[in-house]
DNA sequence: ACGACAAATGATATGTTGTAACATGCTACA
DNA sequence: TGTAGCATGTTACAACATATCATTTGTCGT
């Protein structure tokens, strides 16, 4: 049993616990965000699942199951790229804080941190200074990641 | 003169001051973003043209005057929202920090602010610790403006 | 096991956002 | 005034996302 259905079985254990059912489908969506080290658009997943999977997975459902998966906190959508990555605590089988997420532009990987709670706590005093309410700490960041940086060096 | 005229006047001199051309068409793209209290579409902006200015204006020229109004620092590309407004300090004259930007979720009106240099700091210190570079400062976040806080309630 | 209901997926159409490529027009300057 | 370069027009299409209704599948009570 690999590292992927390793995480796709906590995710399963995860939806049992919630009354919900992580379908073939939605196994097969999450098993490819999982597997791919970067942010994946819609259409890649579509791609992805029609070439491993041997059936072509509509535009239409991958969407409607990335909804499902983020609904379960089983995915995250990144909306600085317009793509979707497997959230990196599936197994870790406690709660976590809302995570910031850093985006490489150039190459769409993905590093999902935590930022200090004193560090959110600044960021949401000056908001409210300016009469706005952060709606959530998900944060994103236009990032190089340490390949990239290398590489253009 | 009004208050939209005056701030294409600024921004048309520090076009002047760079050598680019502030035409007519950009000017009225400009004076849109300007006008809106909130972020408009390329297509919401393409609308405004259209009817204020008495000939429809083609979304690719839209596309290309935003890019063009970006790269002179007139206006900012939300990627959060996917829409654009002009920057909130055209007509001050003087150098300014990179910006963060408050969205409203629910109306797209934006708040530009300058959070704490040190919070900046800390925020860039956590992204280094993960290996990341931060390639910009500009921040995105998710909020609700006071107007719909207050008719939520 | 069976029927009925709800959930999930399929199929089709369409809306929204953004870019590519090439043609035409405008402006400034030699 | 000619011309080179920039700006805009035009058309086509790619990429991202949602609406709607039909069909299939899974679950549960009997």
């Amino acid at each position: 049993m690999d590292h992927v259905e390793k995480i796709i079985g906590h995710a399963e254990q995860q939806c049992k616990a919630h009354g919900v059912r992580l379908t073939v489908k939605r196994k097969q969506v999450l098993a490819g965000l999982i597997q791919s080290d970067k942010a994946l658009s819609a259409y890649e997943i579509v791609d992805f699942c029609t070439r491993h999977y041997g059936q072509t997975m509509p535009a239409m459902s991958v969407y409607r199951i990335l909804e499902f998966l983020e609904h379960e906190h089983l995915v995250h959508k990144l909306s600085l790229a317009n793509k979707y990555v497997a959230c990196a605590h599936i197994s870790c089988g406690h709660a976590h804080a809302v995570p910031q997420f850093l985006i490489c532009r150039q190459c769409s990987k993905v590093k999902e941190i935590s930022i200090q709670p004193a560090t959110i706590a600044e960021l949401r005093q000056s908001v409210n200074e300016a009469g706005f309410k952060l709606v959530t700490t998900q944060l994103e960041m236009n990032c190089l990641c340490e390949g990239c940086i290398a590489q253009a060096a």
